[in-house]
DNA sequence: GCAAGGTC
């Protein structure tokens, strides 16, 4: 019988698929490493007819790359690195039994499918368990390896994927192989020069590596420009029109329709104009209401589930992800790292629900969402989908009792937000007043909240009814109890928060969901940045502040000036991620992007090191400057 | 002692 050797890019992937294409029929046997599984089952396929099939899996890449031993560190001047050469070898402790267990299950396999994750980092993995499967059988090429394509688990789409394989995307592969090799020439390269540098200068008061990576550096250039922003804001006084109406026993404070003034003048002779005019009175203008709603939260992805733990729990990214891939390991939650904020089609969403009613905390709202007619709705569709896993979810129910505090919380959170996704917008109405005084508008309105819905799960909004409007009838006089010039200053942003940060790297493609989280710690942990918090109790929020360290080499590496790039700013891990798709794309060749990419960070290492006194000053000032 | 990307 033919035999097919199937490979997915990790063990929960391995599992969940061989027991479908298996239906039921899966044995299981060992494979040498304690997390990779192989399972041997029957399938249909369509081309070769009934088969043994062997699914099992990788964890993750197979191999790295590095640089020869002569072009090691110490052994080599950085700037060779630009064009050393680079050999593979195998990545991890773990990755010399995951990779022979996949050379021995090729060797008397008939077909190779691959089935890792349907993203770039994915077609190449497969490339990887490809070159691993030719070692001990040379009928496997690139021509005649399958490739499954399939973004969820669900049964009829595996079944489909299985039956309607494609080959390796081989632009994509050279994609990522590009990706590897700038960022490993440049980080060696900086990171080298950077320490030897520092080192020779400051010796023992500066950390034992100063690095720069093209994910690191930005991350550590939006922490530096808020800071710099915060530093340098001057605050400018402000004028504006500040009236309040009286209406029986309550008082109403209405807003100008126009921004603020700066000059004040300008503000006294339109405050002047409109005492004039209309003395302490003012006419309404318009009194509407119309019905509003606040809506049920997307489905939920990565980089939003670090964002609200931070914001909710004030958990660090790096905890909240670790929290994410212990209950998913746990069988508790789907897969944590996800960038797609829609659910596949025909996902039975009422049979995940149901899980909850038993909980003595939600359960009482999830026997409801499931079973009562008119509370359950299909959630939203955001417009993100990796095309790899679905966005995250509760798979069971767990009490909490095997969770630690930090993990039962993240649990908590993901239950309820997947219940808040499948429930109804709260619904309110909006009243809305309108005066004139003088020359001038303003307005005041008044929420009253109809339905709470998603609400009464989705704990950690909140949308309250404001205090109620008292009824006003178009074209109706009214008495102002108050009608001034008031002032104000303006004030300092904020330093970074987590959450803000988070947001600003997934918006300028610096990292991916599985990586932002390291770049953040990677900044901490190179002493670049450090976490401070600010205000206390409830209101408390942890604040990302560059050290003085970190300062000096985003300063100074904004003083050199470059070319036509930065180092600090996302702009350039942008570029680079637009040509990758464009190789995907199939529109520019690898050694042709390779090229430009690697002459350009070539130039700014050039530079850098002519300069170098440049960078080590502008530390040097700033140490200078505190003490 | 270096990067960033997977995953455990």
């Amino acid at each position: 019988m033919t035999r097919v050797l199937c490979v997915a890019e990790k063990p929960s992937i391995a599992k969940s698929v061989a027991q479908t294409l298996g239906g039921g029929r899966v044995s299981l046997r060992e494979s040498g490493n304690k997390y990779v599984k192989n399972y041997d089952f029957r399938f249909e396929f369509p081309e070769w007819g009934w088969c043994d099939v062997t699914m099992t899996s990788v964890l993750g890449h197979l191999t790295s790359i590095d640089f020869p031993e002569s072009f090691a560190w110490g052994n080599c001047d950085p700037d060779r690195l630009f064009q050393a050469p680079i050999m593979t070898k195998g990545s991890g402790s773990d990755s010399a039994k995951v990779a022979t267990n996949i050379t021995n299950e090729a060797q008397r396999a008939n077909h190779l499918m691959i089935w890792t994750d349907c993203d770039r980092e994915g077609e190449y993995i497969g490339f990887e368990i490809l070159e691993q499967a030719k070692k001990k059988n040379g009928f496997f090429n690139l021509n005649n390896t399958y490739r499954a394509q399939f973004s969820h688990l669900e049964r009829s789409h595996i079944v489909r994927a299985a039956k309607n394989p494609i080959k390796l995307n081989k632009n994509a592969i050279d994609a990522v192989s590009t990706r590897m090799e700038v960022d490993l020439r440049t980080g060696a390269s900086f990171t080298r020069f950077l320490t030897e540098t520092f080192r020779a200068r400051f010796k023992d008061t500066v950390p034992k590596v100063v690095s720069y990576g093209a994910c690191q550096f930005p991350t550590l250039g939006f922490v530096v420009d808020r800071y710099k922003r915060v530093k340098s804001f001057v605050p400018e006084e402000f004028w504006y029109l500040s009236i309040e109406a009286k209406k029986g026993n309550s008082k109403v404070p209405l807003t100008w329709s126009k921004p603020s003034l700066f000059d004040r003048l300008v503000a006294l002779v339109i405050y002047q104009e409109c005492v004039q005019f209309s003395g302490n009175q003012a006419t309404v203008t318009n009194v509407s209401s119309r019905p509003t709603s606040n809506w049920a939260p997307l489905p939920l992805t990565t980089v939003e589930l670090q964002k609200c733990c931070s914001n909710i729990f004030k958990m660090g990214a790096k905890e909240t992800v670790d929290c994410a891939e212990k209950l998913y390991n746990m069988g508790f939650i789907s897969y944590p790292r996800t960038e797609t904020d829609k659910f596949p089609k025909n996902m039975d969403f009422k049979s995940l629900i149901e899980k909850h009613a038993q909980s003595s905390t939600w359960g009482e709202y999830a026997a409801a969402l499931a079973n009562e007619p008119g509370k359950f709705r299909t959630p939203r569709e955001g417009s993100h989908d990796d095309k790899a896993h679905p966005p995250i979810h509760p798979i069971c129910f767990t009490d909490g009792a095997s969770l630690n505090a930090k993990q039962k919380q993240v649990y908590e959170f993901v239950v309820r937000r997947f219940l808040a996704c499948c429930s109804k917008d709260a619904t309110g109405s909006l009243t809305t007043v309108k005066v004139r005084w003088g020359t001038e508008d303003f307005a005041a309105s008044g929420l009253n909240v109809i339905e709470t819905n998603y609400l009464d799960i989705y704990t950690y909004s909140k949308w309250e009814s404001s205090k109620k409007l008292p009824a006003f009838e178009m074209g109706e006089i009214i008495n102002l109890s108050k009608a001034e010039l008031a002032t104000g200053r303006t004030s300092p942003p904020e330093y970074l928060t987590e959450s803000e940060l988070i947001a600003l790297m997934d918006a300028n493609e610096i990292g991916t969901d599985a990586t932002i989280a390291e770049h953040i710690e990677k900044i901490l942990t190179r002493e670049y940045a450090v976490k401070v918090p600010k205000g206390t109790g409830r209101s408390k929020v942890l604040q990302i502040v560059p050290t003085e360290l970190g300062y000096g080499l985003v300063e100074g590496f904004n003083q050199i000036g470059f070319d036509r790039i930065s180092l600090t700013k996302p702009f350039l891990r942008r570029e680079l991620e637009g040509k990758l798709r464009n190789i995907v794309d199939g529109q520019k060749r690898k050694q042709e992007v390779l090229e430009e990419i690697i002459e350009l960070y070539h130039q700014a290492f050039v530079q850098t090191k002519q300069n170098k006194s440049v960078v080590l000053d502008s530390y040097r000032k700033i140490v200078e400057s505190n003490s």
